[in-house]
DNA sequence: CAAATTAAATTACATCTGTAATCAACCATA
DNA sequence: TATGGTTGATTACAGATGTAATTTAATTTG
């Protein structure tokens, strides 16, 4: 039950992984290294890492693995996102609102968005 | 301009300083330490970090040192929200709401609360 | 004043994280 | 078949973090 931890570098690897469904570890080291300035031996110990957390799961094609996440998405963001609203806004998600539209962080999009989002739910109720 | 970073067991004691504006060491201690399964020593040193972080401000009151916060809180929690709304939802606040809604995670309360917000909000534009 | 108490600073240490070099196993080729 | 390249595994190492013991400096008390 215990929820997986996940470093922010390994989290780069798995929404990569998430993204794509599964890939050879060549195909994570061409998709991330460059752009994160990490060395091809870097990617490998976040796989790795990952790996023995649980996360994801390791299936031989010939002479080389493929990755899949084990860990699913969806409950991730979930516990993330919990534990950051718990945390900062008592697990309250208006102030958090709140708070990014009065720091000028939310767009009129953001806003649209968040109203026909809201009015849907209340339909729902 | 480069924000402090604050750990999580150091954003406790930000968050009980944030709270009661400033205090001793002692203070600290007897808030948070039974709470959170810590020693006095704990709490010496998370208040030390983060007076060396510059997170806090140090005024001496006779033998004792009192405490203040010297990082703002609303920076804080800016910075915190924002950097988890990007990595996670992009940097868009409405899939993260609706996240949470799909997953019950959204009570009555919050839902009004939120539709409040927005009906201000879209008010003022 | 010497001893005990208190409070802050210093030091400790294991784990996690970012970052990577090196090692080992397996193939393909000269 | 020996050699080198490819790929995953193992080892490395510094800095951050959780957690705390020890030391030192100041204070109160017998």
């Amino acid at each position: 039950m215990k929820s997986i931890r996940i470093s922010e570098a390994e989290s780069r690897v798995m929404r990569y992984l998430w993204d794509c469904g599964s890939a050879t570890a060549s195909e994570v080291v061409d998709a991330l290294a460059e752009a994160n300035d990490w060395t091809e031996a870097t990617v490998k110990t976040l796989l790795n890492r990952l790996k023995n957390k649980g996360a994801l799961a390791v299936r031989a094609d010939g002479r080389r693995y493929v990755y899949t996440p084990k860990l699913v998405r969806e409950d991730w963001l979930l516990d993330e996102s919990t534990d950051l609203v718990d945390r900062l806004f008592d697990g309250r998600l208006a102030p958090l609102v709140s708070h990014f539209s009065s720091h000028g962080r939310l767009s009129d999009s953001d806003l649209a968005e968040l109203r026909a989002l809201i009015e849907r739910l209340d339909d729902g109720r």
